[in-house]
DNA sequence: GCTAGGAGTTGACATTTATCAAGTGGATGC
DNA sequence: GCATCCACTTGATAAATGTCAACTCCTAGC
């Protein structure tokens, strides 16, 4: 245990530790098997735009993004698009490697990244021992597709005016309800993750201006909360995430 | 045992049962928690057009398509679009089962369809027991999570042209790859599932005679492999389905 | 055989979205 | 302080996609 116990703290200091702990995939699972995952595991900080992984690539490591922000992207013939952001504290690209499969989409640090890595093999080890873990993956599989399913849902029965207005209020919800509220990325990226040009996101912010939506750099203002509501139409079945 | 294996069977027939345990969900599992799952569950049938369940329903059970064929679809502001075709054998809204949260899609049947409807409540109590059980369901979440993010990259990352030629190409490697092969649903349905309108569709085919592809009816041939190939540039980060 | 209905197609047109090119404006670095 | 860069914006235009209406063609039903 001693050896086990220097092997997992080297490196990773208590605080990185108990974030990891808290997670909802982890919180359940027993103390043994926790160190095990945690073996040859290690911490690491990342510059700003560094791509950790390609798409096709084997996935060796369960990603854990302790403080910045990774963009989850793909590409293909030439053109690329903003699949999700991942934010602290949670994992990615649990589903290639509980499937032992290639990654299906590219991550890349939006911002100095501080994250750990698990070995795949281990995390696949421990999960055919530990009931609890598996049952938390299970959860968070099922989280995970619910998430995607919303996303298909927005994209195929929503316009691009239509999900911008419905990702304002979901943002305003995020942070806090105010009536003031500060985009989390930049507008290119927020243009493609919505499935739309920057050129295109410029004017649908323009457009939304009647319904009470007030732009000021990354600064949004919804000057009429009821139009744009009005206007958007969200729905529980597509916008709780 | 004689008990349960009596209303197990209660107009449940040994093919259907059999069917279900090969199913890769189920067929790892105990006999007993199989035999638990099966008590309060039934196999119904339904004509076609049956609207099975409604998107915001609580989810009472875990469906499994027996044979016939099944509808996803989903709903906003008065669109619809198809989201996924279940075929025979397979079940339907796993995740909603698990996470005892309200359906995110509708199900109809397209056909006369034999059903199976096992309460989502034994699903989940059967699940926190049995750890055999519990991995099935995460290699099937995880696959369906990748499903989902492959079809959001084909919305995403492709024109409906694209996406159609692809959709062909799929098909076609499906049915046994041959030159000559047919269309599994109306194509007012596949218009839906790709993102498009059916007077869309009709312009696509049309479009990609050039490439190789004769429509007569549901009947599709692909006089032109290589350049139908080299139009849809299929990738198996997307197309692996 | 005839009719009615519905899927599919087609053409004309409108809307949405993308592309290209030329700005603007703010932040950074020397 | 000034030049440079880069995100963002704007306008003009093109391409993709949707809408509406009319029409064809097949089939189910009588």
């Amino acid at each position: 245990m001693r050896v086990n116990s220097q092997l997992v703290t080297q490196g990773m200091p208590d605080s990185d530790l108990s974030d990891i702990r808290d997670l909802h995939l982890f919180s359940a699972m027993e103390d043994e098997h926790f160190q095990r995952l945690l073996r040859a595991s290690y911490v690491q900080n990342f510059p700003p735009q560094i791509e950790l992984i390609s798409e096709g690539d084997p996935s060796d490591f369960l990603h854990i993004l302790l403080s910045g922000s990774v963009d989850l992207f793909s590409s293909w013939n030439g053109r690329e698009t903003s699949m999700a952001t991942v934010r602290p504290v949670s994992t990615f690209i649990l589903a290639a490697t509980v499937k032992d499969a290639p990654y299906l989409m590219s991550a890349r640090t939006m911002e100095k990244s501080r994250i750990a890595l698990i070995p795949s093999q281990d995390v696949r080890e421990v999960f055919d021992k530990d009931s609890q873990f598996a049952r938390a993956i299970v959860g968070e599989l099922a989280q995970c597709y619910r998430g995607v399913i919303k996303n298909t849902k927005d994209l195929k029965l929503r316009t691009s005016l239509e999900r911008l207005a419905n990702y304002l209020l979901r943002l305003q919800a995020r942070t806090g309800g105010a009536q003031t509220f500060t985009l989390d990325a930049e507008k290119r990226r927020l243009a493609s993750v919505l499935g739309m040009t920057s050129e295109n996101l410029s004017r649908a912010f323009k457009s939304l201006q009647p319904y009470g939506v007030l732009v000021q750099g990354r600064q949004i203002t919804i000057t009429n909360q009821q139009d744009l509501e009005g206007f958007a139409k969200p729905n529980p079945l597509i916008d709780n995430r």
